[in-house]
DNA sequence: CGCGAGTTTGAAATTCTTCAAGATCGGTGG
DNA sequence: CCACCGATCTTGAAGAATTTCAAACTCGCG
């Protein structure tokens, strides 16, 4: 098994962590103070490596630091006894993994790297008990928790009362908004995953999501080479996703 | 509009809130000390009451509070645009809500009592605040949402890749355990949402949420009738949501 | 150059939804 | 007390969407 190259971190690089990162206003630390954001930096002990297709942690593994992504990306799963899977999210630079294992001290589902990346490791403990010394952290903490449900909801509406091909614009949608604010294009992108784990995210079979992304080719709005996609009509893709804009149905 | 009574909370109840509530250990206090506990009591500056179809907060509503169910029930939902609906959880009497809200200040769902019912009000800036002196209040309240995000990870597995008669009886198994430890019957309840709400949170119709429970019926595993809930056997309704207990696949 | 993993496409089978008609329940008013 | 009403639930049959099964295609890589 081939390590990349040997982890290139002096001790150095690691205290200047997040005031340096360019992901600051995607992660962790955004809205916090700079004299905030020192602490924070100092409690980031180390960096991890994860190669493509391996854990950053598995379902039953205790619990004991959470993630900030620093590259690459990462899927996470939870298995069902049977052998059925469902993936729960695509995760990218700056976003925070292993909130699920706080509730009862093991991870509760699989971080799986989706390319080589690296993260880094902010051990639980040590958060708390900066949380409880830094307002700015704590809320922000809060406020990450805080979007992961709501970003969960979504999903769930998406799965309950979404149609195949909507519940595959609404994917790429996302994808292409969260791509753009890390500065990338929105309009043409490379998908990391692959058919069968996009419709294990979106309740589909892999079939059925590549008859989708047919369709959405045959009607113009996009135009689909394998994994790399090109967004060509964004405004009908955000119509199919929200049909009509109505006020909100009175009680 | 009839309110059901005035609401006869003195100074004295509230001050005495947590600490002698039945909900102790399923609630936001579980796993505080005595002390701790006291501190908390002191920020719940109030109680809510809340009727039958009314909502506790809704959607877009700017965020101040979170909520401990206390009595009653309560749905949340989300609205899409053109009228599609998505109930995203049903929360008894413990369960915390208004968690959505903290990430973007406002409230992202809507939180309608499905029968009379009341609520502990917990400031949101009191909160943290406390929480930043209380251990064990920070400890409690990360892990009351990180329970929340598995949750809807437990949600998505059910939307994502269950069958019906799957997602039936996954609801069913849910909602038994959760009256269980409520001191309620597991075996025979009543329900408290329609077919309809049902069918919204499963990610079906209400005919089909109908069919399910007659065959769920048909092949012995629970009586039903109308809104009143009989397991029969429990064993089998567990086996149909988790088909073979076969090893974690391996990577 | 061929292999394997991943993707696309077609056709049949299955599941779920839609449409439609009755049945049941709780509450209301005669 | 009972008939009736609206809301909810059940059931059937037809239709639509998705899945399954099967085969062929593409691409990167050794």
């Amino acid at each position: 098994m081939l390590r990349p190259k040997p982890v290139p971190v002096t001790v150095a690089d690691i205290r200047k962590n997040c005031s340096q990162c360019h992901l600051l206003e995607l992660c962790l630390p955004f809205g916090m103070t700079e004299t905030e954001i020192n602490r924070l930096e100092q409690l980031i002990e180390s960096r991890r490596r994860v190669l493509r297709n391996k854990p950053l942690y598995r379902c039953g593994d205790p619990f004991e630091a959470i993630y900030a992504i620093r590259t690459g990306s990462f899927k996470t799963d939870v298995l069902l006894e049977d052998g059925r899977q469902q993936v729960t999210g695509f995760h990218m630079a700056g976003e925070i993994l292993g909130l699920d294992g706080i509730g009862t001290e093991r991870h509760t589902c699989n971080a799986i790297a989706m390319e080589d990346s690296e993260v880094c490791v902010i051990e639980y403990r040590q958060l708390e008990t900066l949380a409880r010394e830094v307002e700015g952290l704590q809320h922000q903490f809060h406020k990450v928790m805080s979007r992961e449900i709501v970003r969960d909801h979504g999903v769930m509406m998406l799965l309950g009362s979404m149609r195949a091909e909507e519940r595959l614009a609404a994917f790429l949608l996302n994808l292409s908004h969260r791509l753009s604010i890390r500065g990338f294009s929105s309009a043409e992108f490379h998908l990391r995953m692959t058919r069968n784990e996009i419709g294990s995210y979106l309740g589909l079979k892999l079939e059925t999501v590549s008859r989708a992304f047919s369709r959405l080719q045959e009607e113009g709005l996009i135009l689909v080479q394998q994994k790399h996609v090109k967004i060509l009509d964004l405004a009908s893709l955000q119509k199919l996703v929200h049909p009509l804009t109505r006020h909100q149905s009175g009680e």
